[in-house]
DNA sequence: GCAATAGTGTCTTTCAGACACTATATC
DNA sequence: GATATAGTGTCTGAAAGACACTATTGC
């Protein structure tokens, strides 16, 4: 029982009665490589957990909201700005921490792949490695993180947990929300994104029926330009541009 | 800037190197009346907002879960135990709490219309009232809660806005969750079902449809009996049965 | 022309909405 | 039998899956 921030022990309705949990977000950022959602993670430096992979994060401080906790976890750790963010759920066992009580509220956050590769950069404290979430069975919901060699990673905390809350989120979001688009370039093929769908859903998809769809929503604009650099038919580019609904208030 | 929890301000990864923003949950509890939503308020006593309907809620404490603070809060304010709840959305604005920093974990509950009139019995500081969320528009995605006399209430703090966000939640969970029949008593007719549905998303819905889409889900069980007490050709009563998927971990 | 992918036309299947019909309870 | 709602049969239309076909690029 850590009580090392003892004050009044006193029944009511003030803020200041009881020893209050500690704040933190975690960052899940993902990307899709070659066909499979990726994960970027940070090597802990600290105890607990000193070594293990984790996902980025920090404490909450008394006068930044939890998106701005957010962007500025993302700015130290990643150099990375004005990207997509979302608040997933927010952790609270009590024992998640063996340290102390600390709560965390989980966002999740979007990038193309170009942007990860940069945020990255020559570190060696940062990776992104793939991550593998099962649909159902035995390892129902149960996110797996292979390393370089191909063998399971084991993260920090309940970091486990939150990724695959993370790829479930995304899941469910991909079909009514353009979050798809956020993990692409500005400009890009069907194809790619397609291939993006691919990736989160972990199934094969119909290619007139996914373009009908796709087109049939309003959202993607023809450029006119094509991809470069391929040895077959080039395909168009397109960008996303939002249907008027941009409801982003991001106070919280 | 409330600075009465100060502690050394030096800068570092340990939870006690600043000041900490207090934590709370509040509850959005629900059900479904005469064909709308309403929703469990409480008059505050105490200051801000002293006089004012609020959702139930209170401090987490440093050992005890999100959930079981969540209910501790049904169980003393509204003396409700073993109900379906669900996290909602945290809610960290700075300048949410005029006193002090008060970060919101908010959870929503759903309730049959008899356990809501159960759990308010006698008591003057609690109530019940109807609630709207437009799909758009103007008011698109605010909630309107309305009080005994059919004028606009004002919430406390920024209730509104989660009793708005705990509204939409349920309307996008309808389709692919059983979360309908949480507002439902034990047994229940298909049209009361429908009712349900209707009111969360406030539209009318075609019967054939309805009935034949609840029915190949393959959760609702026939009992053999029938309503009573109307005058017309009573209903077949059926009962939800969870289809093996019932994955609650419930230790946030 | 060959290889490879872009992009389309169309058939089939599935499922929701609409509407009309039959069934069965109370009075 | 009158009335009111329960419950069903069936037509139609929208949209996804399947599959085959045409189009266009580099080499």
């Amino acid at each position: 029982m850590p009580a090392k921030q003892s004050r009044k022990p006193l029944a009511g309705d003030d803020p200041s009665d009881y020893d209050q949990p500690s704040v933190t977000v975690d960052l899940v950022l993902l990307t899709v490589r070659e066909g499979q959602l990726h994960v970027l993670l940070i090597r802990r430096e600290a105890k607990p957990f000193a070594g293990r992979w984790a996902l980025p994060g920090g404490f909450v401080r008394i006068e930044e909201s939890l998106t701005a906790a957010v962007r500025r976890v993302l700015r130290e750790k990643a150099r990375l700005t004005g990207i997509f963010i979302e608040q997933l759920y927010t952790f609270g066992a009590v024992k998640r921490d063996p340290r102390t009580r600390v709560i965390t509220v989980a966002y999740y956050a979007l990038v193309s792949e170009g942007q990860l590769i940069r945020a990255i950069g020559q570190s060696a404290d940062l990776a992104r490695m793939p991550v593998h979430v099962a649909w159902q069975g035995e390892a129902g919901g149960q996110a797996e993180v292979r390393g370089p060699g191909g063998k399971p990673v084991r993260l920090a905390f309940d970091h486990k947990e939150i990724l695959g809350m993370a790829v479930k989120r995304l899941r469910g979001k991909l079909d009514y929300s353009p979050v798809g688009f956020e993990l692409l370039p500005e400009t890009f093929t069907l194809r790619q994104l397609q291939q993006v769908h691919e990736a989160i859903l972990d199934v094969k998809l119909n290619k007139p029926a996914f373009r009908r769809r796709m087109l049939d929503k309003g959202v993607l604009q023809a450029t006119g330009r094509r991809e470069t650099g391929v040895t077959y038919r080039p395909a168009e580019l397109y960008r996303f541009v939002d249907a008027a609904g941009s409801n982003n208030r991001e106070e919280n």
